[in-house]
DNA sequence: TGACAAACGGAACAACGTTCCGCATAACTG
DNA sequence: CAGTTATGCGGAACGTTGTTCCGTTTGTCA
C-alpha cells in the first residue's frame, strides 16, 4: 500500500507542458473575470501565449477549462468555511460564511449559467462542489444545530445548492433571499440548550419592504 | 380618448405574415420543449416551414423569440394564481401556487438559464415577470399576511426572482428548498388575528433529511 | 549528440447567428 | 379583372466560434 500514486517508468511531464498549463488557468481566471465564462477560447490562447492545439489537448473540451478554473476558487471557499469555523461562534460563523459565499458566486457571472447548462463536462461539479465545501458548511450547520440556533434537519448539500442557485448577477437580492432561507433555518430550531437571542428576523431580512 | 389604437391608414398586416408568425411562435414552443432554449434557428424555421429571413424579420434577434415564447407561458402562470387565489384559503393558495410556479420554471429547462445570460434582450424579462406575475403573487402574500400566517415584510417581486433562481433541473430539490424559503416567511408572522396551525415546518421542509 | 515520444501551433472544418437582396405575393386601385 | 406597390419571403453568403488534424518543434534520455 505504499505506491498508490505508482508511476511504473512513466515519463515525467514536460516541463513546457506544466508551464503552459499553469499560463492557461492563469489567462482563463482573467479573461473569464473580465468577458464572462463565454469568453472565445481564442481569447484566452492568445492571452496565455500558446497555441488553440494546446488548449485543447490540456482541456478537450471549452468547458473543461472553466471547469478547472472553478475548481481552484471552490477550494479557497471550502477554506473560508472552515476558517469561520474557527474564528467566529457558531451561528454568526454560518451567516457569515453563507454572506461570502453568495459573494463568490454572484461574483462569478455566467458561472452558475454555465453549471445548469446541462452540459455533460460539468456534471462532476456539483458533486466537487459537495464533497469539498459541503463538508465543511455541515460542520457550520452541525455547530450551530448544537447551539440551538437553527433546526437540524437540513441537508448541507441541500442548502448548498440553494444558495447557488439563489445567487444572481444583483448581488443586494441574493444576499436579501439567502437571509431569508437562513430565518427559514431558524424557523424550527428546537428549544435552546444555551442562550438564545431574541426570537426575530434576522437583521438583513429585516430590511425587505 | 376613443381613437387610442389608431392606425391612421396604415395597411393592415398582410395575411401570410400572421400566418407565419403563429407558425413560428407554435415551432419554437415545441423544439425548445425538445432541445432546449439553446436549440438552432433553421431547426425552428424548417419545422414552422418558413426560411430563415422570415424568422428575422419578426424577431431580430435570436432572444427575442426565446423572450416571445416565454411571455406566453407567463400569462398562464399569472392566470393561475388568479385562480389560486379564488380557489383556496390564503396559505394554502399561496404554496400551492408556489409549487406550481416551482414546477413550471423548472420544466423549462434552460430557460433560467438564457435569463440571467445577461443578453440585453432579456432585459425586459424581469419587468415582464414582475409586471405579470407580480401583482397576482402580491395579493396571494396580502391574503396570507391579512390571515396572519406569514411576515408582511416580504416583497412579492424578490420573492418572485428568489423562486424563479431557485428553480434547477432538479423538481424535488427546488421544491424544498422553496419549501424553506415558505417557512422563512412564516417565521416572522406576526400574532394570528384567525385560527392558526401549530407552528411547525411546513409538510415539505418536513421532509428533509 | 542522436533518437524518439511528447507537445506545440495554427490552418482547416463544421455549425451557428445574422445580414442582405432579388423575387413573390397580398392588398389596394381603376 | 389587370395593374401597381409595398410588404413579406427565401436562402445564399458572411463572420465568429468550438473543435479537429497533422506537419513541425522541443524536451528528455541513452
Amino acid at each position: 500500500m505504499a505506491k498508490v500514486k505508482s508511476k511504473v517508468a512513466t515519463r515525467p511531464k514536460r516541463a513546457d507542458a506544466q508551464r503552459n498549463l499553469d499560463a492557461l488557468l492563469e489567462a482563463a481566471k482573467a479573461v473569464f473575470m473580465a468577458s464572462g465564462v463565454d469568453a472565445p477560447v481564442r481569447e484566452i490562447a492568445t492571452k496565455a501565449g500558446v497555441g488553440l492545439g494546446t488548449v485543447y489537448r490540456h482541456f478537450p473540451q471549452r468547458y473543461d477549462l472553466v471547469a478547472a478554473v472553478l475548481r481552484r476558487e471552490v477550494d479557497a471557499v471550502a477554506a473560508a468555511a472552515r476558517k469561520a469555523s474557527e474564528d467566529l461562534e457558531p451561528l454568526e460563523a454560518l451567516t457569515s460564511w453563507l454572506r461570502r459565499f453568495t459573494r463568490f458566486v454572484a461574483t462569478k457571472r455566467g458561472l452558475a449559467t454555465a453549471l445548469h447548462s446541462g452540459d455533460p463536462a460539468f456534471a462532476s461539479m456539483p458533486a466537487y462542489f459537495e464533497e469539498h465545501v459541503g463538508p465543511a458548511l455541515k460542520s457550520l450547520l452541525g455547530e450551530a444545530a448544537a447551539a440551538g440556533a437553527i433546526r437540524r434537519d437540513v441537508d448541507p448539500n441541500d442548502l448548498l445548492r440553494a444558495v447557488s442557485n439563489l445567487s444572481s448577477s444583483d448581488e443586494a437580492h441574493s444576499q436579501r433571499m439567502v437571509a431569508l432561507l437562513i430565518d427559514g433555518l431558524r424557523f424550527g430550531a428546537s428549544a435552546a440548550p444555551a442562550t438564545r437571542s431574541k426570537e426575530s428576523p434576522s437583521d438583513i431580512s429585516r430590511k425587505l419592504v
